[in-house]
RNA sequence: GGAGGGGUGGCCGAGCGGUCAAUGGCAGCAGACUGUAAAUCUGCCGACUUCGCGUCUACGAAGGUUCGAAUCCUUCCCCCUCCA
């Protein structure tokens, strides 16, 4: 295994745990902000860093239409072109097999997409997925798959799980193992216990670096999602990390780290900044309201970010009612400032 | 003084005899957002309301024509442009 993981700790099934990557060490559980297109919405990539994350996510699918995954090859890999030196974790595209799935067509071998910028076609396979990962030079490369959508029967969640489960056999085949980078498998089978426990054992015996639990959080709500996690977690390698893509909200990710889940994504705190939404100790805020226009609090008191430091809900909401950019800086910082607090209590507690 | 254009819901702006409580946009009031086609999207937005294709009041003002007027006619008020 060429990704390292310490498992520091444990409290029921809660970890507490370490990835050693070619670009430094991930304490878990971890929050990694999504940075889709090359960039976390709205931040520096020093400011995400100040607010404690360690990991980014990138994505195959968009790099791949833009700028293209061999120009940035040649630029140097991604942590030098986006400048962030930091270790990241790619999705493999497989997001993008159910989100835009007007725009695409899938077949046994893979997924010809038509780009949503320009019309143009554009090809995504195991291979090909792994390989422009390869280009990214990301620490984490994910397996191609599809994200199943929801609601879904259960022949259906079936076949498309046995699809993904061969394309993550063909994935790891073209997987070029080296030190301090690693491939995940996904889990998928959707709200179906025995499609999630095939799923895994394919996986298992395939073997990665971790496992991540996919095809969450798209409409089956939280109790479905914990179920799920429930059968799937004992089932998979204790010495491996795993990471439950997508989620969530805090709520979410309190009881996944309960469950057993060490890494998670998730573009509320980056969209949520970016549409007047403050994640707080006491609840979601919507900072476009009429009722924070006189209000001289900061967004949360026991928060250490800028917006919270030194500017009142008024003034926020009077950037987000202007449209001027500095809201979403400031909100994106916040909200991340404040996953990332939630990441730390939840090391500290177990 | 002369010639022309125009006054529509908080603002801009369509409509130019009925299907108009009146297209759009903005502003306003809410909601949504979970491996990012998202600085996006959705709903509401005259008053009342048992929330209903219900009632009332509305398109500068007052009259008039018409079965029916924001739309046509008359007078008045106001604004803009050009000429003197």
């Amino acid at each position: 295994m060429s990704l390292s993981f310490e498992l520091l700790g444990t409290d029921g099934a809660a970890r507490r745990g370490r990835i050693g990557t070619a670009h430094g060490t991930v304490e878990t559980p971890a929050f990694m902000p999504l940075g889709t297109g090359g960039t976390v919405k709205a931040m520096l990539p020093q400011s995400v860093a100040e607010t404690g994350a360690e990991i980014v996510l990138g994505n195959t699918f968009h790099l791949m239409l833009r700028p293209g995954a061999e120009r940035v090859a040649a630029q140097g890999g991604l942590h030098k072109f986006m400048n962030w030196p930091r270790p990241i974790l790619t999705d493999s595209g497989g997001f993008q097999v159910m989100s835009l799935k007007d725009l695409r067509k899938l077949d046994p071998d893979g997924v010809t997409f038509r780009s949503p910028f320009d019309g143009s076609e554009h090809r995504l396979t195991p291979e090909r997925s792994i390989e422009i990962q390869h280009l990214l030079d990301t620490n984490i490369t994910m397996s191609f798959d599809e994200c199943t959508s929801w609601p879904v029967e259960q022949d259906a969640a079936a076949f498309s799980m046995r699809l993904s489960m061969k394309w993550a056999e063909r994935g790891k085949r073209a997987f070029a193992d080296r030190p301090g980078y690693g491939l995940f498998g996904i889990v998928q089978g959707s709200v179906f216990p025995d499609l999630r426990a095939e799923s895994v054992k394919a996986l298992s015996a395939i073997g990665f670096d971790g496992y991540a639990v996919g095809g969450l959080a798209v409409g089956e709500g939280q109790q479905a999602m914990f179920g799920v996690l429930d059968v799937t977690m004992p089932m998979l390698p204790a010495e491996r990390p795993r990471y439950l893509m997508g989620v969530g909200r805090p709520a979410d990710i309190v009881g996944a780290v309960k469950r057993g889940i060490d890494m998670f994504d998730c573009v509320l705190p980056t969209r949520g900044g970016r549409t007047a939404q403050a994640f707080t100790r006491r609840g979601e805020l919507n900072l476009r309201n009429a009722r924070h226009r006189d209000d001289h609090r900061p967004i949360d008191e026991q928060c250490a970010c800028p917006a919270c430091r030194h500017h009142s809900r008024a003034y926020l909401h009077h950037l987000i009612r202007a449209e001027e950019i500095l809201a979403a800086m400031l909100l994106t910082w916040h909200n991340l400032q404040y996953y990332q607090d939630i990441m730390r209590g939840l090391r500290g507690a177990i």
